[in-house]
DNA sequence: GCTGTTTAATTGTCAGACAATTGGTTGTCC
DNA sequence: GGACAACCAATTGTCTGACAATTAAACAGC
């Protein structure tokens, strides 16, 4: 494998820093235009090209959109959370399958940011949150559901849980955590056995929020963590004693 | 100001969705070489340039490498904590300018999480790590320091406070936030008079977390968040009079 | 005043070429 | 035979110039 040594900053990446830390300081603004690649080319000495793929680069981040026609050019994007989720989805998906995470320290990770909404979650959750979690938590029961489905309708419950606490910013790190956690998730939930006790936990956080009571909630989340790790545990012991059984 | 509406994907994009996919499903390995840049343009039925352009979206997302040069073209990167580290300090603090975000929803978010991560940090910190917010306490002592300065060793004392969690998906997740948040906090402590209280709060946060004191920590983290609320409100209040008596 | 058409500006794409870099290969000299 | 230099091939980085596609605005006709 070729080492990872960066070793010139050619000159497309230069001029994508300069335009990226002329947005991040705010020396261009949401919404305004970036001169036209043909002045930006002129303006840096490069060629078209050169500046295109500097703009790819930005629009690669979402720091940009690019319009075509009369008056279209290239814009300094808004930020939404949706692109910003997908990004932070992206990341964390590839950070926690290149490095080796141990599905505990994942787990720890995700619960323990959990949690952190929880008091929030049980102050503020309001009827719509706690409604569409009780109807996750009733799909889950729903002994017919796939196991997409039912770690798709997973997803949905925390994430509802999340948006409960009201917090935009710990909506945006936390649903991007949770979701790149899935496929990790999804290794150990494909066991249809574990679902009854993981509806019944379900049942007692969306209980404990609807009755604002935080200790409870906490504990609840607590107790689902140790069980998912130790389900993960159970499926790992299995698979080893498998591959042993083959030899 | 133009529509968000993104009318129709380009042919650069497209390729580079393609391959995104391949990386993150795992059909691409980390360190695999892909195709050179010729070969990508048949096999996609495009010419280089294109291929380059969805190659540079790629890059800017720290996907893949390139290198030139006999057995050099574009491979597989691994996705360090440094470089996840650095693309969500970027996004975080482009949604933090962009969304008109409250400073109080922004510091709700950062401490709760931070706090997410005082139990562990007090179950688990070592020497080392207590040294180093000491260190940066001590620092933080001197009248003699720059507002620069202080705010720099702030951010290393949080910063040390979440790696001892010793959860590198916590880190990952924590350090971007505390540094995205860090433009909005320095608006508030670019004002000397507060310093004195701050490093107090940080001195009982280190010593909880060498007593491995969790109820005490989570309390010290809980003053220092809403002192530091507070003295944004005050800062915002004689900003406003301020601006009234200009008229 | 409204409608349809033209027009100009801008991005998206292509083709071919050359420069720069890097690893391997070959040949020469000791 | 071995060390060192020169060369060569593959690949990315960049340039030039051109054309297609798209869009908003100006314009002509009614």
């Amino acid at each position: 494998m070729p080492p990872a040594t960066p070793p010139v900053p050619d000159r497309s990446s230069t001029i994508a820093s300069a335009l990226r830390s002329a947005i991040v300081d705010g020396r261009l603004m949401v919404g305004d235009r970036l001169p036209s690649e043909t002045e930006l080319a002129e303006q840096y000495g490069v060629s078209r090209p050169t500046v295109r793929e500097a703009l790819k680069r930005l629009a690669a981040q979402s720091l940009i959109r690019t319009r075509r026609g009369a008056s279209g050019g290239a814009f300094v994007n808004h930020l939404s959370y949706d692109a910003a989720h997908d990004q932070q989805i992206t990341t964390g998906v590839l950070l926690l399958s290149m490095n080796a995470i141990s599905f505990d320290v994942a787990c720890e990770a995700r619960f323990a940011m959990e949690r952190a909404c929880a008091p929030l979650a049980c102050a503020r959750r309001n009827e719509a949150q706690l409604r569409c979690m009780r109807t996750e938590v009733a799909r889950q029961s729903d002994p017919g559901l796939t196991d997409e489905a039912f770690c798709a309708s997973d997803v949905a419950f925390h994430r509802a849980l999340v948006d409960a606490a009201g917090n935009p910013v710990l909506s945006w790190q936390l649903a991007g955590a949770v979701e790149a956690m899935q496929p990790l998730m999804n290794m150990i939930t494909f066991t249809a056995r574990s679902r009854a006790r993981i509806v019944a936990l379900h049942g007692r956080i969306v209980d404990a929020a609807e009755a604002m009571d935080v200790s409870t909630c906490d504990t609840a989340l607590r107790d689902l963590e140790s069980y998912t790790v130790e389900v993960h545990a159970a499926v790992m012991a299995q698979r080893a004693e498998k591959a042993c059984s083959v030899r």
